[in-house]
DNA sequence: GATGAATGAGGCTTCATTCAT
DNA sequence: AATGAATGAAGCCTCATTCAT
């Protein structure tokens, strides 16, 4: 798995990423991947046993940036709406700078091949824990909720919002500042 | 002169939605619906004009179920707290009794390939604005939450639930009546 | 082959023959044959074994009706001139009235998969022979030419040039007098 | 890095001529084709876009030889008449030497599914005019007679031949030099 | 390490044909 | 006699993967 020319490896994952999101997994043939990474069909099999493995590396390293993120956050020991508040924030700047990551993150929660890796789910589940913990500390979170409803609230409606934008459900409305207060609000209220 | 067994094209629809929750769309095959129906490969043919019309057909039909119960809760007066209470229990029953299909319109409704259906978009905007409606009448829902607020906490919180459940992120216990009454709390809360 | 509903049968092979023009003889399927010719798909098969058996029908008949036209007129003990004038003229007369006929027969003669029929076979070098005889005795024909040479010249360039001109090789004007009397002059000329 | 077999293509082409003459375009499967010329079947696709297109490039190719060797004639400055008599003399040649590159380009210049190729409908319209001159100059072309009528005599009545006797319409001898004087001076007088 | 030519399994789809009614 | 629903063989094509260079 390691590489003499690193960016070529990071090529690949960065143009991977960008046709699975425009054109979905099956989509996005290995060839058109290569070419648009200016490398050999073959070379990604240097790297990875296989196009899934290669995916799967990307969603893992993607959920591991967006974890790491959220652990720094929650090393920061903010009152708990603060930090929900960061935490959305975050994700709509994503959205707004690469919005292709966020897709292909919600994409690959929602595919049918992928699983959510295994060391991510350990996260997942430390990390609502965590945030439940802190909430009930600053009283901000209902006695009984759970490290579950954390996770469908939190991890659910944001992305849910940037996805119905991004399909024009309602309107295609590029999210606000506003929106974000909503949608913080709304989160708050819901594990009230 | 041989009259249309129209058992065998519903045999073919339920074969399909089965085998597609368990393969994905793309690992189920057409000749693999076909014998799963004990029809004829060439049989769907017939009905649709290829592979992707018949999902689309399953789909919308399945979504407009849905749609047709809640137009009838929407009927029934109720107000908004309890007209939510029985759109949930409905979603955990059929996802009880008929687990498939609820992770059917989940993957199709995630599914790159397949848009929501027009006819559908149209019919899920009503219901979310007159849900809305609803709950601003009985002073359930805050002054200034929209419909695309109405979206994501109705239509999100409780098929993530149940989607976490089957997936066991935090555990694959069946949802109870405890976990029915405590998502729409949520909600209910969520849209204060 | 007999058939009840005479007007059925020949409203299939008429759709057949203009169908197998527009869209050459796989593009021409049964069904859109039957539908045209408003008949169930199965219809044909109580006329006909098969899809070919039904087009060789309608190759060997058409045949016929050229073949017994040039009989009538050899019946007519003609001078060889004004008897080849007379044929042209009605292989013309036919590409203007019924232009599909003509161009279903100049296809089939091509078509890699139909024979022409041996009795049709035989009437052609009937007719050839009976043709060179008629020019020998008018001394129109020179000495040393042989039946097959009145095969190719009669039975191809007249035919060629209609081919050429639907498809426009060098131009799509309609065949005129002028140009019925020039090839003939032409295949005189050729046999002399 | 494997080299790419340049003659790996070319054994497809030859493969694909041989089992279409023998076949028909529809009865030479892609399958059969690869296995013929001792390749897989998805190689073909490495070089065409389709069936059509490989057929379409051998069709080309062959016409375009056979064009070029006009174009010399045509350079060589001779008299008309040794003009036709070489350029139907190559025609035998070919049609001995190899019957089915002759049969094929017959059979795709009658092919409903096959356009003349439009680069070589215009070398074909400019060979007939310069050979139109050529004998107008040479005053062995009448001077009423057209390019057109040029095309019909001189690139049907020979092909005509060599496909009679390959038919077997009045025999299968195959052709001799006394057959090539014959159909010269037959194509001569038609042009008189 | 890297390439890219070549493979071939497997998918979707068509359509001539059958046969129960 | 006639229908047309149903069949299923067979075709075309894609694309992840391999491996000689």
């Amino acid at each position: 798995m390691r590489s003499t020319d690193t960016n070529k490896i990071e090529r690949v994952k960065e143009e991977a990423l960008k046709l699975i999101v425009s054109k979905g997994y099956h989509g996005a043939s290995i060839a058109e991947i290569a070419k648009a990474a200016n490398v050999s069909d073959g070379y990604l099999y240097r790297h990875y046993v296989n196009k899934a493995d290669l995916v799967k590396d990307i969603y893992r390293s993607k959920l591991k940036d967006f974890h790491d993120f959220i652990y720094e956050l929650l090393d920061a020991d903010l009152p708990f709406g603060e930090l929900l508040k960061r935490l959305i924030a975050h994700l709509f700047v994503i959205a707004k700078r690469e919005p292709e990551t966020v897709q292909f993150i919600f994409m690959m929660i929602h595919d049918h091949d992928f699983d959510y890796p295994r060391s991510r789910l350990l996260a997942l589940r430390d990390i609502c824990t965590k945030l439940l913990e802190r909430g009930k500390r600053d009283n901000t979170i209902g006695e009984k909720l759970t490290a579950e409803d954390v996770l469908i609230v939190v991890f659910s409606l944001p992305l849910k919002l940037i996805d119905a934008r991004r399909k024009g459900v309602f309107t295609t409305r590029e999210a606000t500042s506003t929106d974000l207060d909503n949608i913080t609000g709304i989160c708050l209220n819901a594990l009230r």
